[in-house]
RNA sequence: GGACGCUUAGCUCAGUUGGGAGAGCAUCGCCCUUACAAGGCGAGGGUCACUGGUUCGAGCCCAGUAGCGUCCA
């Protein structure tokens, strides 16, 4: 093996010797153990955020498949209806100069499989990259046929029970999309505006109670008033009670208009009118229903101004209602036409006031335009009926959320759920399976053909389909049982489903879990007719943020890429990656900057195992989690001294008798046993760790052992062992040197499985297995027989000692290969016991050239003293030590125990302390005193016997 | 405006039922000792945001304040 871990030398040989040979698929045998990936979007790659949670999910999948499971880690992808379609656009635009509209839908859709084809891939190697014991060859995308059959048969199912409707509604429309989004592809931004206040005169000769001819609304969209149906003032409101009722004239357009009461009216703010445009804002739109209020649409699907108002009713049905719209705002962009209105107020002396005001700007996730209020029919999902089981189960703890607290956002927003929009105006997704007739008859069906049966339609009535397709979390919804073959109750369906649990953020709680439980709940049954869940708990990690805390996103030109950590990357060819290719290229000069000072060297190698361990440790129990890149090589060095220690054992144990032959003649040291003890504390720890779903501490947990206990003490205690040992005691100690990290190495295998693996590969033979993988090996089990508590209590007491002297060369800057003489004093029984039995380790850890044990009344030479209990370790100071130095390090000893010693005292000199806390509490609080009590005393000896030279 | 979360060492973060403040990185000193300088040994460093309450005892429980963040209106 070479000196330094080398991972790129190691792990893409054996991932490949993995996925070939079959490891990663279900082994048929035992508990099922199921996952199902978050389905990544297929346009993207994988970032920093998709490796944490793939990390954990495989973790959790080896960790059970070395239990013994039979595990199914589900993988694919998601058709990304918007932001696939808008990739295959850019490119058509940029390669041929064409729009999809050139080619046509068919051709386009074309074009899309054609490039999914080229470069879907990505995710995939990425994933491989990673480790990801994924079962390949179940791979699924949401446009396939089987996944395609389960969402038309969804929507028919739907629809037939009436959970599916279609209807003329506002929804949030992208005017550069040209497609309806749902209410979470919104993002409300906070923005500076202005508040025009206008004024709008009364018809009939009405007069205010102030003797005005007009009355006075506040808006910040003024262009939406050629739509207005109305005014609405608080029905408590003194000031217009009158008014209620009359009659205004609306500028511009002339149409006459009535004022409403309503409560929406906040008397508090501003005049307390409130114009209502029923069409282009959702909370007028509830106050147009209120007040049967026609509805009156004035934008195309640009968002520009169309040249005669669309009218309806406050149901959505067409009415003849004349609602022109003058020639000369025609077209107008909704903008430009707010521009015009008001210059057109100003010039009627019909404007007010313009106040600053700051408002809530809604805009498009994926297009970046302000969203525009827009009546359209779409399609919709009733969702409280689907959603009160799917509380319940939460409820009931059907479905757990780890960590809890993330249940309260789930029913925060399942209690006040809004029924789904699931139409979109986009070619590529699932084409909605309705068709009509041409009097605009809607039939729904998995094809044409059943709708005519169903129907009883002749063949020559015309049908055609419905030209938009379904919300791509429409399909993802069904992700859990649709991948397992439904509508077919398949063999895999039963094995696997409910999943065990789903790792995901917390920011698609409500775009993806709660969908997915409300969907699965409804469509699943299980044998007794109970809804099943989608799966049993809900791990929602924390997203990974900058080192600054700064969201991880393109714009701001600081993702990271996983392969980037694994690989490493030049500065150069970051920079490229981060600024070429932006949706908004004058950012790039600052991004450029950026990176040249975050990463003023790029970024160097790391390995796989390095990554996954990093994300492992971070996954705490946080919202936010700030990528640190000095974690990263700190995880690294890690990774390299684990593969030095394997090293070391080899050294010591290959062609050697490690007892796993015929002799069995064994003498464990103490330090065999005491090893022995702390790796099956180790197990239990790290294993009721995992179990929780805490891997930051199981993680935690592995590196103490490995990095403080196993190389720090157990591999320098072999030492002496191997050095000079009897034939006995080596076997015992190569033994349990092999034995202890080969177990180890099963230990960490589910979070580092390349260079476990590959160490494994050398060690197992040793041990007397010889078998392929340690993938497929069974977990370690805590077994409390192998616990010495004896030999923890001994070695811990040897620890002490070495560490003793070692404070003393340290802070009295003695060489550390200077051999010294001790003198021992105070030994007791025991301690005369444990020096004997561990005269090996304390000179060669201690590097002692000799240990000389004080009787009673034996005059000791002048000396710098450690303390192990009542028992004094001296180390002569002639030539040594300076007087001063050591007098000074006493003095600060004894300053450190007496700040202690004094809270202590001051504890138990209270009477209510004495007289409430709990009888085991105050026995170690005077313990500890007379603990201190001695060691303050010797120390005081100490000092006097210098300071009497 | 409403809801939730966060504030612990220079940085990134742990801290289980309330009972002696921890880790990694960074810093300082000494060491190229035959597993490892991506290392070894030793050391320093905290008013647990602030104020008050409950308690014999609070980083932890309760109330309030400030700052930051996320979601919703």
């Amino acid at each position: 093996m070479e000196t330094k871990f080398n991972p790129s030398a190691i792990e893409q040989a054996l991932y490949q010797s993995w996925e070939e040979k079959g490891y990663f698929k279900p082994s048929g045998q035992g508990d099922s153990y199921s996952i199902m990936i978050p389905p990544p979007n297929v346009t993207g790659s994988l970032h920093m955020g998709h490796a944490f949670q793939d990390t954990i999910m495989d973790t959790l999948i080896r960790y059970k498949r070395m239990q013994g499971n039979n595990t199914l880690w589900q993988v694919g992808t998601d058709h990304a209806g918007i932001a696939t379609q808008m990739v295959v656009e850019r490119k058509l635009a940029a390669e041929e100069d064409k729009t999809r509209h050139d080619l046509g839908r068919d051709a386009f859709i074309d074009r899309i499989w054609d490039w999914k084809k080229e470069s879907g891939g990505t995710i995939t190697k990425q994933l491989r990259r990673l480790g990801a014991s994924v079962d390949w060859d179940r791979e699924r995308f949401t446009m396939d046929e089987g996944l395609s059959e389960a969402v038309k048969e969804v929507f028919v199912r739907l629809h037939k029970e009436d959970l599916i409707y279609r209807g003329k509604r506002l929804v949030n429309w992208d005017p550069k999309l040209h497609t309806a989004i749902s209410d979470l592809e919104v993002e409300n931004k906070d923005k500076k505006g202005s508040m025009w206040n206008l004024r709008y005169p009364l018809a009939d000769g009405v007069k205010t109670q102030d003797g005005k001819d007009y009355i006075v609304v506040a808006t910040t969209r003024p262009e939406t008033m050629l739509g207005d149906t109305g005014v609405a003032v608080n029905p408590e409101d003194e000031r217009y009670q009158d008014l209620i009722g009359k009659d205004i004239i609306l500028p511009i357009v002339n149409r006459r208009i009535s004022i409403v009461a309503d409560e929406h009216a906040d008397m508090e703010k501003g005049t307390g009118c409130v114009k209502i445009t029923p069409a282009h804002d959702f909370n007028d739109n509830e106050v147009g229903k209120r007040h049967q209020l026609p509805m009156i649409n004035i934008f195309d699907k640009d968002a520009a101004i169309l040249s005669q108002g669309e009218s309806y009713d406050f149901t959505g049905k067409a009415i003849e209602l004349d609602a022109p719209i003058p020639e000369r705002l025609h077209g107008l962009d909704r903008f430009a036409a707010r521009k015009a209105i008001i210059a057109e107020f100003e010039e009627a002396g019909l404007l007010e006031e313009i106040e600053d005001h700051s408002l809530t700007v809604p805009y498009g996730d994926r297009s970046g335009v302000v969203i525009e209020p827009l009546l359209t029919d779409q399609w919709y999902v009733r969702v409280a009926p689907l959603a009160e089981p799917a509380v319940q189960a939460v409820k009931d703890g059907e479905i757990q959320f780890v960590p809890k607290q993330y249940e309260n956002m789930y029913f925060s927003w399942m209690n006040d759920v809004q029924d789904w929009c699931i139409s979109r105006q986009l070619w590529w997704g699932h084409r909605i399976p309705a068709w009509y007739d041409e009097n605009g008859q809607v039939y729904v069906g998995r094809d044409e053909a059943e709708v005519r049966a169903e129907n009883q339609l002749a063949d020559d009535v015309k049908l055609t389909q419905d030209e938009d397709v379904l919300d791509t979390w429409f399909s993802s919804a069904l992700w859990t049982f649709s991948t397992l073959g439904w509508p077919e109750q398949t063999p895999d369906l039963k094995t696997f489903h409910p999943t065990d649990v789903l790792v995901t953020g917390f920011d698609i709680i409500f775009f993806w879990v709660a969908r997915m439980i409300m969907m699965t709940m409804h469509f699943n049954k299980d044998e007794n007719g109970k809804a099943q869940v989608p799966f049993k708990t809900v791990y929602v990690t924390g997203l990974i943020r900058d080192e600054n805390g700064d969201k991880m996103s393109k714009s701001k030109g600081n993702v990271l890429d996983p392969i980037d950590m694994i690989d490493g990357i030049d500065l150069e060819s970051l920079v490229e990656k981060r600024c070429g290719n932006m949706m908004q290229p004058q950012l790039a000069k600052k991004i450029e900057k950026n990176t040249r000072k975050a990463f003023e060297a790029g970024i160097e190698a790391h390995g796989t195992d390095a990554l996954r361990f990093t994300l492992a440790a971070m996954a705490s129990t946080g919202r936010d989690i700030n990528w640190d890149m000095n974690r990263l090589e700190g995880y690294r060095n890690f990774c390299n001294k684990l593969w030095n220690a394997s090293r070391y054992v080899l050294m010591n144990t290959q062609d050697q008798d490690c007892g796993y032959g015929d002799n069995q003649d064994f003498e464990y040291s103490l330090a065999d046993r005491w090893i022995l003890g702390q790796f099956e504390n180790t197990v239990k720890t790290f294993t009721d760790h995992l179990d929780n779903y805490r891997f930051d501490l199981a993680a935690n947990t592995a590196y103490e052992f490995t990095w403080n206990q196993f190389c720090d003490w157990y591999l320098e205690l072999t030492k002496p062992v191997l050095n000079s040992g009897t034939e006995a005691q080596q076997r015992a100690t190569r033994y349990t040197l092999i034995t202890v990290l080969e177990k180890l190495l099963r230990l960490m295998h589910p979070l580092i499985p390349y260079i476990t693996d590959a160490i494994w590969k050398n060690v197992a033979p040793l041990t007397g297995v010889n078998q392929d993988t340690i993938m497929l090996q069974a977990f370690p089990t805590f077994d409390a027989n192998k616990v010495d508590e004896a030999a923890m209590a001994d070695l811990d007491w040897v620890k002490q000692f070495i560490l003793g002297i070692r404070n003393i060369r340290g802070e009295m800057d003695i060489s550390p290969n200077k051999p010294l003489n001790t003198f021992i004093k105070n030994a007791s029984a025991e301690d005369k016991r444990r020096l004997t039995e561990n005269q090996g380790f304390l000179q060669g850890l201690a590097k002692l050239e000799s240990i000389t044990v004080l009787n009673e009344g034996d005059e000791a030479p002048v000396s710098s003293a450690a303390l192990v209990g009542e028992m004094s370790i001296l180390i002569p100071m002639a030539g040594l030590i300076d007087v001063e130095a050591e007098l000074a390090r006493i003095d600060k000893n004894i300053e450190k125990i007496a700040k202690d010693l004094a809270r202590v005292e001051g504890k138990l000199k209270n009477d209510n302390f004495v007289s409430k806390a709990p009888a085991a509490v105050i026995d170690k609080e005077k313990a500890k005193l007379a603990e201190m009590q001695t060691a303050i005393s010797k120390l005081e000896e100490q000092k006097s016997t210098i300071k009497a030279l």
